[in-house]
RNA sequence: GGUCGCGUAGCUCAGCUGGAUAGAGCAUCUGCCUUCUAAGCAGACGGUCACAGGUUCGAAUCCUGUCGCGAUCACCA
């Protein structure tokens, strides 16, 4: 049993029985470096209620304590903080207890109904680039996280499939690709795509100044030319179901769909149900039209729905159009209900950007006013955009980081750093070039996820990322010396030790390891996998200052070896298991 | 203009459910590879926590206002 636990009991008892005040669990910390001690309670919240002064009640329960915590060796106070030492035995047992569970810290799954995590989300008119890397990692490692604590938890995405953008680049290929398909021109489908959704662009620029040359405005001719024309009798052909566009559609996104498999496997994401917008977006009408009878919407004149949520400090929101077509906003209504019917969940995650916090906003209070009781169980973790250092990314000048080549780029600096600094000698290509991957996606994965999902991130793409300091590989690093002591020391991992005193430094890290089950709580409940990601780095750092100052394998007894190259493995098992939280693996040399 | 988010070291970020003297990494500088992997360790340098008020024993943290940056306020998704 961890400390925290055991003193906060036993400090609400003290109060209790001395002098009689009834207090909620009290929040512990860990001791400045400069005091003696190894964690701090605050009696300041106390001493108004109590009228005497900190020093003295300090005092008091740090005594009560002494005499009634084995654990507790001694105490000291300063001021208003009653700083308590805890005998070394504590961390020695504490060391011994989760040693043998190679789950500590995660709960298994509990019996409860699961929570549904969306995310990707992406359009099949162009392939994915550095800002659904941030939606990716976010949503698997939420997901996972969630999992950690019990949750059982459905992955999904919306693929959004149908729409004018999709016509776009069919239309071009049509038009210019002259039967071009994957396999000929061996690009990956969804850039096929992506590239003809670009051609589509080009050649509706050059007409509309073509237009414009001949004496329209710049407006009309935007909307007059010839092939955006084309487009839209495309969607309405779509919508009509032609055989020949619904054919061409179903060709180019089986492409697309082959390519993003690719990039996900790539990616290490991955999804239980897929549900797609061309299946989902009639699905809210009907639910509009029934509240628009209770009285939940209004009609105006021209037919359109709305809801008025001018009680709520909003806006009025449009629901269906005038000619009764359904908009963003009825379809992930219709959505969302859904996916309550399809599965036994009882909680939902839309892991989407920043720029829709309103769309969120909106949605979750329409479904309140609709009646679902699982509404105020719906949350946005709503992530900041990433930037360049030129500005946003935009996909029609060319200044998109793409998935795939930033993936390829990273697996390429891993290699040259680890090249120049000669590790990985003697073994095979193909094991090398695996062992790359882990460590440029490591580097990627956690750069991007350190971070507090709300905040935008600064992201450039020359500078590239670091591979030293509070990075991935940094984590990695260290992991791979451990598996290398293990390997070494094999026969003293079933020994068991009795050890008296404790090298600080090996303190400092057990210390860590008991934080490790509080720590994924409060990830889950931050919704920030960069809670994860810091408390790994903390862990390391402990752990290597460690490893510098006492030698593990050239320990002075038997004993202090034993015990040492547990912790180690202990510390491997909790980066590891802290790092699959994050979908970044751990490798076993480096 | 309304609403929401952000503003901490030269740079990238922690800390934010109020607690002791503000924490890392990068960069710059100094040491440490005959010892378990130096992608490492130890140290130096670097701060009016955007600004101004307020709340209290105590504020980077909570409240109000101001400034700066971003997002959003579409019969787009």
């Amino acid at each position: 049993m961890n400390i925290e636990n055991i003193l906060t009991d036993k400090i609400v008892q003290g109060f209790k029985e001395i002098y009689n005040l009834t207090i909620d669990k009290p929040e512990l910390q860990a001791t400045r470096k400069d005091f003696e001690g190894d964690v701090t309670l605050v009696v300041f919240p106390y001493v108004k209620q109590l009228r005497k002064n900190p020093k003295e009640v300090a005092e008091t329960i740090g005594q009560y304590l002494k005499e009634n915590v084995p654990d507790i060796k001694d105490y000291n106070v300063v001021g208003g903080f009653l700083n308590l030492v805890i005998d070394d035995a504590h961390y020695t047992r504490f060391l011994n207890d989760i040693y043998a569970d190679k789950n500590y810290g995660l709960t298994p799954a509990k019996n409860e109904k699961a929570m549904m995590v969306e995310y990707s989300s992406p359009n099949t008119n162009k392939p994915l680039h550095l800002g659904h890397i941030r939606n990716n990692l976010l949503g698997h490692s939420i997901s996972e996280i969630y999992k950690a604590t019990g949750k059982p938890v459905i992955k999904t995405q919306i693929i959004n499939d149908r729409g004018i953008h999709i016509c776009k680049s069919m239309l071009a290929w049509q038009k210019f690709g002259a039967g071009e398909t994957p396999e000929s021109s061996g690009l990956k489908g969804d850039k096929l795509a992506g590239k003809y959704y670009v051609k589509f662009d080009q050649e509706y620029k050059k007409q509309i100044a073509e237009l414009k040359a001949q004496g329209l405005s710049e407006e009309e001719a935007k909307k007059q030319a010839p092939i955006l024309l084309e487009a839209q009798e495309m969607l309405r052909k779509w919508e009509a179901k032609d055989p020949e566009v619904m054919e061409l559609w179903h060709k180019m996104n089986h492409w697309v769909y082959k390519g993003f498999d690719q990039t996900y496997k790539d990616l290490g994401v991955s999804f239980d149900k897929n549900y797609y917008e061309s299946e989902t977006y009639l699905l809210g009408k009907k639910v509009v039209e029934e509240g628009l009878k209770k009285g939940i919407f209004f009609q105006k004149e021209d037919g359109s729905v709305w809801a008025d949520l001018s009680a709520e400090g909003l806006d009025e929101k449009l629901l269906l159009r005038g000619d009764g077509t359904s908009v963003y906003m009825t379809q992930d209504i219709g959505t969302a209900i859904k996916r309550f019917e399809d599965f036994d969940i009882d909680s939902h995650i839309y892991v989407v950007g920043n720029e829709q916090d309103y769309h969120f906003q909106v949605l979750f209070l329409i479904l309140k006013k609709l009646g679902y009781d699982w509404a105020d169980k719906l949350y946005h973790l709503s992530y900041g955009m990433v930037e360049l250092p030129h500005g946003k990314m935009k996909s029609r000048e060319g200044t998109v980081v793409d998935a795939d080549d930033l993936m390829e780029e990273m697996t390429n600096t891993a290699r040259e750093i680890s090249q120049e600094l000669g590790k990985l000698e003697g073994y095979s290509d193909e094991e090398k070039e695996r062992l790359y991957r882990i460590i440029g996606l490591g580097a990627l994965k956690y750069y991007i996820l350190k971070v507090d999902p709300k905040r935008t991130i600064m992201f450039d793409p020359k500078k590239s990322i670091d591979f030293q300091g509070n990075t991935g590989p940094f984590i990695q690093y260290t992991y791979a010396r451990i598996q290398s002591i293990l390997r070494k020391a094999q026969d003293l991992r079933s020994q068991d030790y009795a050890i008296e005193v404790l090298h600080p430094k090996e303190k400092e890290v057990i210390k860590q390891l008991e934080l490790f089950p509080s720590v994924i709580a409060n990830a889950a409940n931050q919704q920030n996998p960069g809670v994860i990601a810091n408390y790994v780095y903390d862990l390391v750092k402990a752990y290597n200052s460690f490893y510098q100052s006492v030698p593990i394998l050239a320990a002075d007894s038997k004993n202090e070896q034993i015990f040492r190259v547990k912790l180690s493995e202990k510390v491997g098992d909790t980066i590891q298991n802290g790092f699959k939280l994050l979908g970044i693996e751990v490798p076993e040399r480096m």
